[in-house]
DNA sequence: CCGGTATTTTGAACGCGGTTCAAGACAAAG
DNA sequence: CTTTGTCTTGAACCGCGTTCAAAATACCGG
């Protein structure tokens, strides 16, 4: 029976990500403990360190499949409605991300809060999902602004994704903004639509 | 002497928040330690817990007087500049805010790095900084959008600044943008003056 | 099917770090 | 000087990530 090992591993990876996405989900990844995690999985802590190198490369995981999941909502936001106004669509895009944001709140943030220790390698999955998502943003982009060339054009999508961004989080975090929820649609379409303006 | 233990614990507590500002500034919020921070100030690890509830605490009086310099370097940027554009103002401020961060990258990060532990109250140099901050970005905004009432204009000001702090703060982080420092102030500037065109 | 070797799983133990607490030191008042 | 209340001390407590030696299990040649 040659493979069962890995198999075992592997489904064990499995149940670990899983238990750590319910788990962060639920309470935060600051929450997650490795005993709790090892327990839900039905395995010893131990065995944790022979699936993963740590909890953080769990926290990885997770956040893995949580961008696939952003940006496939993002992607879904604009589908099919090319006849819409670039402006349009970069409202639509970003209130996508800030229903996500608001809906996986903590797997949300356990995307950014995890420093990068050590400043090791980027995983290849992040930068390919980011890549993806930026495309998303740079066709709207390109349509507001043909004039600017390739390098402009990247830093302004950049320049957009991470204004929404500091848009929601801090949003979401009552109390920098002060700002209710329900208000964040609105700061971020009168912030694009100044943009659109020619 | 009346009054002796006052003063020993008003002065433990200065040098318990110089001490953890120095680590902080060197090291990052997260490598504190309370035994050093007993070493640096030079008192017992328990003392410490006399003079503050807990090292978050501590943290926290940091955070008081990070605030205190980032406001009075974005206020001095545009003092007695009243006469340039209102973009140009923002432009001024949000390089300050940026130059700020990159100079003081582990002291700005823990400020927003701190999670509000279980949503208590916000303490109250916080609401006032962040105010006489706002007030300072919601002149120029006047200017540039006085048809505004003053709702839509407020939640202008904290867009603007969210969208300002989003790009810094992912800008810092090369992993995610990709960018070096430098262009920092190019997106800045890109995503502003589109902003301020009619 | 069996014995031997390699790999995995186990959970007790380690080390670190925030926080507490009983004991000693010290200040203020009588 | 004694008493009383407070401050200070640092060893001890506890939670938690991670390790490791022992036990269990898988794999393989005979």
């Amino acid at each position: 029976m040659a493979g069962k090992v890995e198999a075992r591993k592997a489904a064990l990876r499995q149940r670990l990500v899983e238990a750590a996405e319910i788990r962060i989900a639920r309470d935060g990844a600051g929450a997650l403990r490795a005993r709790d995690l090892a327990q839900d999985a039905g395995c010893a802590v131990g065995a944790i360190y022979n699936a993963f190198d740590d909890l953080t490369a769990i926290i990885m995981a997770v956040n893995g499949r949580t961008f696939q999941k952003l940006g496939a909502s993002v992607e879904a936001s604009v589908a099919g409605r090319e006849a819409e106004s670039p402006t349009r669509r970069l409202i639509l895009m970003s209130n996508a991300y800030l229903h996500f944001a608001v809906e996986n709140t903590n797997l949300w943030r356990a995307m950014f809060d995890l420093r990068m220790a050590a400043g090791d390698a980027v995983p290849d999955w992040y930068l390919k999902a980011l890549d993806s998502l930026f495309a998303n943003i740079a066709q709207p982009v390109g349509e507001l602004f043909p004039d600017k060339d390739a390098g402009e054009a990247s830093l302004m999508v950049r320049a957009l994704f991470s204004a929404v961004h500091g848009i929601v989080l801090l949003g979401l975090e009552q109390r920098i903004s002060g700002v209710p929820p329900e208000r964040i649609e609105q700061m971020i379409a009168q912030v694009l639509e100044q943009i659109g303006k020619k």
